[in-house]
DNA sequence: AATGAATGAGCTTTCATTCAT
DNA sequence: TATGAATGAAAGCTCATTCAT
């Protein structure tokens, strides 16, 4: 007898998280095999149901990938959103944090995987490609920028083209994913994330010179 | 007797410029829509010549790709090693322009495409990953650190761990290049690379904060 | 309620019946035109199928193909050792028994095409060879020996070196099929494989005999 | 300076045995690979010429392989049909040492290789099947069945049904060539051709022999 | 809702033959 | 006479998608 407070029968509710599984199954090979690669059998098999059941739930290969993302990037980055507007601390450690949080919720994860993908196929899949660009990289550009508008504007960051400059923070994660997921069968000294990322932050920081040699006249080094 | 400059038959000059105009035509594609998406019968099409004739000077599909690689990419390593063992003069000055350089004669060349194409689809072709390993990644790191470890001797850099460095260092190179074979069809606020360049090289040269703030004690950030 | 004799849908009887259709036709097409000619299309087609269903049921051409010689030619050596092992009687009478019914469900029929189609293409397809040497070679030559050593322990034949001597009696069982399969388009005077099998079972159990029952002075024929 | 009886310059003489050249390579890819799987550019390159030569010597790959089996195999019969019509004695011993030599000289050598060849290859080339019937086939049968007529005549044989004995008696030959070039890459007891022919020689004298030399009863034993 | 058999366009690779030189 | 670059029709195999049940 069932006696858990849902009361609906078993079958049903199976209907009701097959997507959920068909999701995972998919993550998971798209971060395996990359888009192009992934084949639709392959992921009605991880998630043990046919592969004509996959059509019922996901109009195509298209449509598929769509919900992935939608389902694994675009809930983290809305989470970010918020903490950054609410947060009006220490910018230079609100920054650390987001970006060390980003790294946990995103880079450390299978999430991170999608993002490889995208910079790895968008080329071929132009209709992905666009979903992407809105859903994903337009709200996180956003999210970095304004951070360092603020942190500008309050005299914590030195003068600087805010756009340019979150290009320049975003890549190195942006590289820290695409290597984690680009390592082959063959030898490769492999990276430590949490290592790059405190080298990153420290350089990022305060530059790579000697506290010595540490500059006067900072304002000729800001880009046109 | 023959009095022109070029004595050859016409068919014979064919000869010898058809593995350069096949690998042309291969570099484009391979750059445009990636490896596995490059259908040979294209690359020929390109190239002038019929399906057939690309088998005459390569094997196949994966010795098209590694002949691309031996022609676009490792003669600039090649030339960049030359650069920095021969040169002794100010290290900052001489990694920024040994970033530059590589910029100008592969970040903005079609070269960039290849880059982007191995981190793209390295996972499901281990062999071209490890061709590339060995005669690209393996050999650009080694050059980067060299240049540090130098540095770091001298005095002219502060103390640091110098492997992750490197990485850092040729990660937004990498992230430049992504972006740029990213672009998809529709509209992105374009990166404009010499900006970026810049704006990084800036940052790692003397960090983020205003010089009245310029840190005293390095010591604290040299990564364990 | 159904009342038929067969509920299921026709798609699944489909299903099982598939596979035997298949075999069907690539029997008949590898024994028209060899292993390496024939096209799995054209089996296909001929199954009344399209390309791809062809791979729903077996791997690829060798697979194909042994699953054909599993269907026709295994199961009759199986039949054939059961025989064997189990008469007691006359050897004479039972070798030109076994080699007659051998006739009949190999020699007569389609599969005697595998048997040439083997002989014809085997240094070509490594795997098949061994494939085709250890499930029916091995064990059709295992066979005949037990006959004939029985035969020789109990009086009924003369002395022999057994293993040439096996060799001597499947030779022209061989060659009656590569005939058969050689004939070309072209007149030729047609075997009758029933008169030229009697004759050779003649002379070779006359060969076969023990000098007490017919000849003075064999002892000098026994092959050292 | 040139002393040689033969006065042409080198360059002449070689063009004359360049097809001598191309004929010895086709047969040897021919007899290793058969018909379909022999390569012409493979054959060109054994003889060190290119392939474009190849077609000045010969119309197509038919006409090679046609030339292939006048110069080998045609020859051996026609020295054969002279020794039987010129030899008076034993006809047991003519016939043992026609096919012994026969064995010497096709069987034995590479020549085999086309023997078996044909067996294989005959259906799917009707054009060669009916070439090769006409120029080896029938002339070859002719040969033997004229010598058993002989015997039979002289009493030196039984009586029996001439075409069919011929190839009976020719059966064990072919099985052995094709024995000889089946032989895969996998274990296997390896025919001992002098032995095999020495048995089946024994075998089939005793029962070839005429009543009044051996056996009591041999009427009963001639075919129908 | 679920199945899984069936399809067929698409891709890499091979090779006999041609022909300009 | 000789070359060898070029061709293009085939053939094996894959996989997103459809649809009868």
């Amino acid at each position: 007898m069932e006696c858990t407070f849902d009361t609906k029968p078993r079958w049903e509710r199976r209907k009701e998280s097959r997507p959920q599984e068909l999701l995972a199954a998919a993550l998971d090979l798209f971060v395996e095999r990359g888009f192009a690669s992934t084949r639709l059998e392959d992921v009605a098999k991880r998630a043990g149901v046919s592969k004509g059941t996959l059509y019922l739930y996901f109009e195509n290969k298209d449509e598929l990938f769509k919900a992935v993302v939608r389902n694994t990037i675009v809930p983290v980055i809305g989470a970010a959103e918020g903490t950054i507007a609410s947060d009006h601390g220490d910018s230079a450690a609100l920054l650390r944090s987001v970006m060390l949080s980003w790294w946990d919720r995103i880079g450390a994860t299978n999430a991170s995987g999608i993002v490889k993908l995208m910079l790895a196929e968008a080329n071929n899949f132009p209709e992905l490609a666009c979903f992407y660009q809105d859903e994903v990289i337009n709200r996180g550009t956003k999210m970095i920028s304004s951070l360092l508008v603020r942190a500008v504007e309050r005299g914590e960051f030195r003068p600087m083209n805010v756009d340019v400059m979150t290009q320049v923070l975003v890549a190195p994660m942006l590289t820290l994913i695409t290597w984690k997921h680009s390592a082959g069968p063959c030898e490769r000294a492999q990276l430590d994330p949490g290592a790059f990322m405190s080298a990153f932050l420290d350089m990022a920081l305060y530059g790579l010179l000697p506290a010595s040699q540490a500059r006067l006249t900072d304002i000729a080094h800001v880009p046109a």
